[in-house]
DNA sequence: CTGCGCGATGTAATCGATTACATCAAGCGC
DNA sequence: GCGCTTGATGTAATCGATTACATCGCGCAG
């Protein structure tokens, strides 16, 4: 029922000509005379040729791949820049592989395999965890070259990185808050092992510091960017003996679920407790009241990181520069920020 | 500096056995005996040696990685999907390649290439957009066999689908509604060629005209599943003479922004406007007032395709069976919903 | 007219694995 | 002891492209 697929071969025999010649109308068609290249590319269409991947990567030793690994697939935060990093790619002829490095090592593991077997020629990582140890093996196979970061980096291994001025993000949150008058303020964190909620959380007690505003203890609540633990910082923050009035939360999904438990406890944002987020995701904007929140640009820094990639893929191995790029942030002011009360 | 990488041959040579034996040691491990066995698998540690994809790819013809096409990657109700899609297949020791089928005709485009050219070896596409003349290319090349429709899937194209039983949700959110006593309402649709807003949207009005309700051409309000599109049906909404008392919305993004719009025009959710959403994403719980709507299983939806593709890829090709699975959906009653005003 | 250079094209080696088939040794029944 | 089966392993063809090198023909300078 089924033809056979066609072959470069069989190309080549419709067209009269030898399969080099085939194969040269499709990688550099300017070497061919104007009649034989029609000749061919009338016969791919009359065949319905396309060329074999797997054969085409074996001999050429590349992969026309990438691989992205996220931390996690299920946030929204990650997604737009997957679809960023997608477009770029896939104008430039790679496709896009994805890995949801949720486990812990996964980060590790999958890199090395998907470099170390060729599946892809290079990586963009959004997981900043990745252990010296293994970056070490990378670099004895020359492979680490093309492994970039995206939004998340490590301190310990020094790649290419394309992040959020996140100092500045969270330097624009406290002073916002303190510029409306609030002297009692919290934050929520991200998880102790991201390096993302490190730096946010060092520049929150430092600017903290700066306007000297005292930071009890109580005020430093553990969370993990995701909407439930937003809610059970809510809970830890509703009992407070001495309440903060307002709260930096180092993710818009803490945010609005502590809102939203805030709420629920019969306190009332902003009047009460104001909130800023941090990442701008897009439902920020469309809820009462509206989220303020430091503005990632997300499709921005899918863009650098896959053209930064692209950039080492097509240049000459020499190229050993480490850049580290940083995308402008942004304090959106919306409804969850006003003055504390009894002022 | 860098060591160039083993291959199989290498590997023979420290073992001191031929290239079919690391071969079989790799893939039919029981077809040696357990000394060359062990000595085969100690000169992989030795050598560091990983098998080469494309080498591998070329010679078995398959291409160990699968595509799944996402209409729209920025939205979060398709990541989770697209998670558990990627840990079922990562289990069986398959990639997953993504691609964003935003603009029109790429879901075609982009299906056919992948297979055509073996870069993969099935296709999820979450998108049901897909011609009927594409289906016939394919199935000519019998590549269509390898090809399954989640949550979304195609009226003219005959595959394997996995999808929530939607016309069952639909039912429920207006039972709902009318359950509780409203009599005018309202319904923002998704985009007009899209499958699932047109199967929500015909139940909808099945559902109403059972029950006796009329309704007016103005309560059908057209959006497309985004959150920009529900602000502007609450504008629609507001404006309306005889404003219904409950609004159906085909999905959560358009009910939340809806909500949102709503409030800021002066209305109350619930007590005078009533908002059933669909699907369930993980904020719809994590708002004031949380929203009652429809879950979609979008983990067991995203299990259920790969698995389907996955025996499809592992059975015999006579398998000609063309399954349509659905998943289970539930009303979750939260706040969005209440008896209209005056009653 | 000769020879050289150059552009266009062909020939065949090559990428690195898998696997059909060949080979070999050991075990076994008679 | 012989022939046959069976299991373990080796030899070499093969997958389908790319590309170094060879070849060919043509134009042009000397």
């Amino acid at each position: 029922m089924q033809m056979p697929k066609p072959r470069i071969t069989d190309v080549a025999q419709v067209a009269g000509v030898s399969t080099a010649t085939v194969s040269r109308a499709l990688t550099q068609p300017d070497r061919l005379s104007e009649k034989t290249r029609q000749r061919v590319f009338d016969a791919i269409r009359a065949t319905g040729y396309r060329v074999n991947r797997a054969a085409r990567n074996l001999r050429t030793q590349r992969a026309g791949a990438v691989l992205v690994l996220v931390p996690n697939l299920g946030n929204p935060f990650f997604s737009l820049i997957l679809s960023s990093i997608n477009d770029v790619f896939a104008a430039n002829g790679y496709s896009v592989l994805v890995f949801d490095s949720q486990q812990p090592n996964a980060a590790d593991q999958v890199v090395s395999d998907y470099l170390f077997n060729g599946s892809v020629d290079g990586v963009i990582t959004l997981d900043g965890h990745m252990s010296p140890t293994m970056g070490e093996t990378l670099k004895n196979a020359d492979l680490l070259r093309n492994v970039v970061f995206c939004c998340e980096w490590s301190d310990t291994l020094l790649l290419p990185s394309i992040r959020s001025d996140n100092p500045l993000g969270a330097r624009l949150a406290v002073d916002h808050l303190v510029a409306l008058g609030h002297r009692k303020i919290a934050h929520v964190t991200g998880p102790s092992d991201n390096i993302l909620a490190r730096v946010r959380r060092s520049v929150f007690e430092e600017r903290c510091t700066h306007h000297g505003l005292g930071i009890a203890p109580d005020w430093i609540i553990p969370g993990d960017f995701t909407l439930s633990s937003g809610a059970r910082a809510a809970e830890r923050l509703i009992t407070l003996a001495d309440r903060p009035t307002a709260v930096f939360c180092a993710s818009d999904e803490i945010a609005l679920s502590l809102i939203s438990r805030a709420q629920q406890a019969g306190l009332r944002v902003p009047e009460d407790l104001s909130v800023v987020g941090f990442d701008d995701i897009e439902i920020a904007g469309h809820v009462q009241p509206a989220l303020t929140t430091i503005r990632q640009d997300r499709a921005l820094l899918g863009r650098m990181a896959a053209e930064e990639l692209l950039g080492r893929l097509q240049s000459d191995p020499s190229h050993h520069a480490v850049p580290i790029s940083f995308a402008p942030v942004e304090l959106i002011t919306r409804n969850t920020t006003a003055p504390p009360p009894g002022r």
